[in-house]
DNA sequence: ATCACTCTACTTACTGGTTAGTAAGGTGTC
DNA sequence: GACACCTTACTAACCAGTAAGTAGAGTGAT
C-alpha cells in the first residue's frame, strides 16, 4: 500500500479528464502535452512527471474507459434487454452532447495504425468488451422474446455497435442522424421506444 | 484552357495517390509532406510546388473522391437495387483489402474538428452524396419490391451507411466483422446474396 | 523545538527531431 | 528568353521527452 498524496491523485485525475476530452474531440495524434499543461495551468514537464510518455497516458485513458464500462455493464446487468438497449443509446447520446465527442472505439480504430502497440492492445480488449455487450443485449432480447430480427444475435449486435459508432461520427456533419439511427435500430428489432 | 505538361499532371496524380493511401491508413494529421516526398523520390518543396498548403492537398483529395464517386454512381445507376447494394459492398471491401484502408468519410468525420474549414466543407458535400446514395438504394429496393424492411428508406440508408463506416474501422481489430455486417444487412433487407 | 533528512510535486531550461511553409536558384524544353 | 518543374537551403513553430534544481510538507532523532 503505497501512500499517494491527494494533490497527486487530483492532478493525475485532472490530466486524464483533460486528455479524455482532447482524445474524443481531436484524436490521439492531434493533441499534445502543451494542450494539457496549458489547460491545467502547469508546465509541460509536470504532465510528464505523472505520465512519462504519451503512450503511458494513452494506456491509462483506455484502461479507465474499460473500468468505467465494466461498472456500466454491472449497473445494467439486471435490467431487461429493452432497458439495456436504451441505456446503450443514452451512453451514445452522452458522448455527442459533450462537445460532439465520439465513441472512443471510433478514435482508436481510425488512428489504429499510428498508435503505439501498448495502446493497440488495450484498445483491442476494450472494443471487444463493448461489442460483446451489444451482442449480449441482442441475444437476451431474442431469448426473452422482446426483440425480433433475422440473423444471429452476434451479427445483429455487430451491426448495432458499428452503426452507432459510425452514427456518432456522422452526427458531426448532421446532428439529426443519431436519433434516426437509434429509431431505425428499434424498428429493426421490432421494439417500442420505452 | 491552360496547358499543363504531362510531367506535371503525372507528378500531381502520383502525389494524390500517395497522399490518398496515407490519408486512409494514417489519417490527415498523421501524415506529412516528408512522407509523400520520400515515397515519391523528390524533395519536400516539390510537393509544395504542386500543392502549396496541406489544406490544398486535402481539398484536392476530397474533390477527387467526389468525382470518382459520381462516376461510380453513374456506372451503377441503371442496375437494379440488389446489384447496387452488392456494388456498395464491393466498394467497402476494396478499401479494406488495400492496406486496411477505411472509408474516407470515417477519417474525415473522426478528425473533423481538427480539419481546416475548406476541407470540412468538401467533406460535408462528399459525405452527403454517399449517404444519399445509400438512401437511394433503400428507396428503390422498397419501390421495386426487392427489399423489405421497417422504417423509412432514409433511416434504413443511414443505418446501412453508418454500419459500413463503423464496420470498416472495426475490421482493423477483427477482419471478420465486415462480412458479418454485410450479411446481416442483407438479412435485415430480406435479400439473398447475389 | 529544532535541526537534518527525505520525498512528492513540481519548475526552469534544454535537446533533438519533425512540422508546414518559403525564398531563391538552377535546368531543361518550347 | 520565358516558362514549368524542380532543387538547395532555410525559418519559425511545435513536438515528445529529459536533466537538474527547488519549494514545501512530513519524519525522525536528539
Amino acid at each position: 500500500m503505497k501512500p499517494v498524496s491527494n494533490a497527486s491523485k487530483d492532478t493525475q485525475k485532472r490530466i486524464l479528464d483533460i486528455a479524455e476530452q482532447l482524445l474524443l474531440t481531436r484524436g490521439f495524434n492531434a493533441f499534445s502535452y502543451q494542450h494539457i499543461s496549458s489547460a491545467l495551468g502547469v508546465r509541460n514537464a509536470a504532465v510528464h512527471y505523472h505520465f512519462p510518455r504519451k503512450t503511458d497516458l494513452g494506456v491509462a485513458l483506455v484502461q479507465r474507459y474499460r473500468r468505467r464500462f465494466a461498472r456500466f455493464m454491472e449497473a445494467h446487468a439486471s435490467l431487461d434487454p429493452l432497458q439495456q438497449l436504451e441505456g446503450y443509446f443514452e451512453l451514445t447520446d452522452a458522448y455527442f452532447q459533450q462537445d460532439e465527442q465520439i465513441c472512443p472505439s471510433g478514435i482508436l480504430t481510425t488512428e489504429y495504425h499510428t498508435l503505439p502497440e501498448e495502446i493497440q492492445l488495450e484498445a483491442n480488449a476494450f472494443i471487444t468488451e463493448m461489442r460483446d455487450w451489444a451482442k449480449t443485449i441482442a441475444r437476451r432480447g431474442r431469448d426473452e422474446r422482446v426483440m425480433t430480427y433475422p440473423g444471429t444475435p452476434e451479427a445483429m449486435g455487430e451491426v448495432m455497435f458499428a452503426a452507432l459508432q459510425g452514427g456518432l461520427q456522422l452526427a458531426r456533419i448532421d446532428a439529426g442522424i443519431l436519433d434516426t439511427i437509434k429509431q431505425q435500430i428499434r424498428d429493426l428489432l421490432k421494439v417500442e421506444k420505452s
